[in-house]
DNA sequence: GGTATTGTGTAGAACGTTCTCCATTGTTAG
DNA sequence: CTAACAATGGAGAACGTTCTACACAATACC
């Protein structure tokens, strides 16, 4: 309990100096002597003092970084964590994850909840929100938003190079033979800009131009349902796309359940790609090209732009990760 | 910034009170008029008040629950994440997670970590520790474990029951009329008790008993890979089982290629079940048999607890929570 | 040899709450 | 009419840090 803690009171009781000399040296501050640090250092250890952040976020810092998750079942939010954590694996620094749910209305109580508890800086991973709400807590925290294009200014950014990637996957397509090659993408419900989805169907729209090729974008859903409903209606057709590119990996599944239940084989009948190289998609039984957006990266990238930011940066910045494309068995050059 | 932030202070002047008095309407503490209760509410919603938590903490509670994840990749913790939040939804508590990594040390860390931010109770997901260290933890703060069976002296416990769920796996293979049952574990390398793992494999034991059939266990790992090998193993036996039960989905997803590329068809050949029920099990194209353990009850449920355990319950709580098998594709009767 | 300058340590006021008294007012009982 | 009591509001001390001022000593400069 709080009475059994070990307070800075009692280190520098222990050191036989007072609490300002104690604090100075936990925070690795400007004005010690080499043996005032010896004995604080020795005393805390004695001790096994350890700072109370709760304490600390009434003056100063609280070494304490959140990262709000819109979506837990995001297949690759745990390599974006796990960048975070790595890149601040050797700071003072912890990280907390805010569960912020898919409404605006529970990431906008989330946020409050981890300004409430001042955290010294926020990483929000592909929030829902109005531009003007996020510019609002930028005021209140520094912030990196993860996963969103486009309008930065109060705040750092890190995003994914989407149009890359689209490109990347028609390229690949093109190299080896395709000419139709159909997109499917997911329906724009809200009126958020600069959704990963949005802008992979225009890089792929950009990519097929520059190609000299005709686009084809299909909108359902990123769901595996979605992907099944989109190949189904592509595959109907009497010029059937011998390609398709799924904006996302798990629509890309329901591609291959169109294809498994239409009796063409993968890929000689039907080339398929996917998007976020989600970890099943490695399995040798699916074995599905994709895209892969490096969570590593895109996390520690984040991490330490939020760490600038607090340390005094002013100027905002922008980060985009470019990602790698992964061949793997979905596709290849078509039958014909 | 801080400056900005409105306190306590500033509601008390509007409102013409003290600071007491405002405190006491927050908290809903005893000893308010209806007319201080409308003044200090009107107050408060015309400045747009929030309690500092960081300032709470110092004296009472901090109103935020922390849950320590083991391994963010693990595929059924966003259910329980949700079921947490979803019991939590309607009370003032707020969550935040602490990716503790896979490493005694940095768990160890993080709940140091959480400690520290004065939390007023923590739930940990499948910690990696001994129990003198969780009954440490334990006397510092009000806790929860999920997922680790035995041993509850200081806490409370959430576990499947993973001896139900391998006997309904074998209770259904054994009613299609399967009679070679082979199940694949974890390797057991630390001498952690009570693993999930060790549980399913001592229930498939129990009950090919019951049944007055002989077991057979190997131990590989819960892995893709794992599966793999171990099937193939299994499958090259004179005497080969004609249903394989892996302790994980993951693993079954390795036991399912291994089937294929020994020409083997499931479930004609080969019946295959797996545990965790995980989101592609669930996919047509997969379409696996398996157990799921329902993380929003079992969330839920140690929300509940935790949240009696901080107002006041002393008598330490273990709750078992009985999983359900969700029949799909991959069991069927044996050929002959 | 006096005055800056630098280095090192301490006192004590914040920070925004909660919580334990205590004071004041009504109200009730005798 | 007075004593006892309940209900309500407020003063002010915590809680464990950080941080600004300042004191003092030692050194450097002219």
């Amino acid at each position: 309990m709080t009475s059994g803690r070990v307070t800075i009171a009692d280190v520098a009781r222990r050191a036989g100096v007072s609490t300002a000399a104690v604090s100075k040296v936990v925070r690795g501050a400007y004005g010690v002597s080499a043996e005032m640090q010896a004995k604080v250092t020795q005393a805390i250890d004695e001790l096994g003092y350890r700072p109370h952040a709760a304490a600390r976020a009434l003056r100063g810092r609280t070494y304490t970084l959140g990262v709000m998750l819109s979506d837990t079942r995001n297949p690759f939010f745990p390599d974006i964590i796990e960048g975070v954590t790595g890149r601040l694996g050797d700071t003072e620094y912890q990280v907390l994850l805010g569960p912020g749910g898919i409404e605006p209305k529970t990431q906008a109580r989330m946020t409050d909840a981890m300004i409430d508890r001042s955290m010294d800086g926020l990483i929000l991973i592909s929030p829902v929100m109005t531009d003007a709400e996020l510019a609002a807590i930028a005021t209140a925290v520094p912030v990196v938003v993860v996963g969103r294009h486009g309008g930065a200014a109060a705040y750092d950014a890190v995003v994914d190079d989407d149009v890359m990637g689209a490109r990347l996957v028609v390229d690949h397509l093109v190299g080896l033979g395709h000419t139709r090659i159909a997109h499917i993408t997911h329906l724009e419900r809200a009126r958020a800009q600069g959704l990963p989805h949005t802008v992979r169907a225009e890089g792929y729209r950009q990519a097929m131009r520059a190609h000299g090729l005709a686009d084809d974008v299909l909108a359902t859903s990123f769901t595996e349902e979605g992907g099944f409903e989109g190949a189904r209606e592509l595959l109907a057709r009497d010029d059937r796309p011998t390609a398709i590119f799924a904006g996302a990996d798990i629509a890309a599944l329901g591609v291959l359940r169109a294809a498994d239940e239409a009796g063409l084989s993968v890929p000689e009948d039907l080339s398929v790609a996917g998007y976020d190289n989600i970890g099943i998609a490695s399995l040798k039984r699916i074995s599905l090209t994709s895209v892969d957006q490096d969570g590593h990266v895109i996390g520690a990238t984040a991490a330490r732009l939020l760490v600038e930011r607090i340390e005094g940066r002013s100027r905002s910045v922008t980060s985009s990760v470019s990602p790698t494309l992964i061949v793997r068995g979905t596709t290849g050059p078509p039958r014909h």
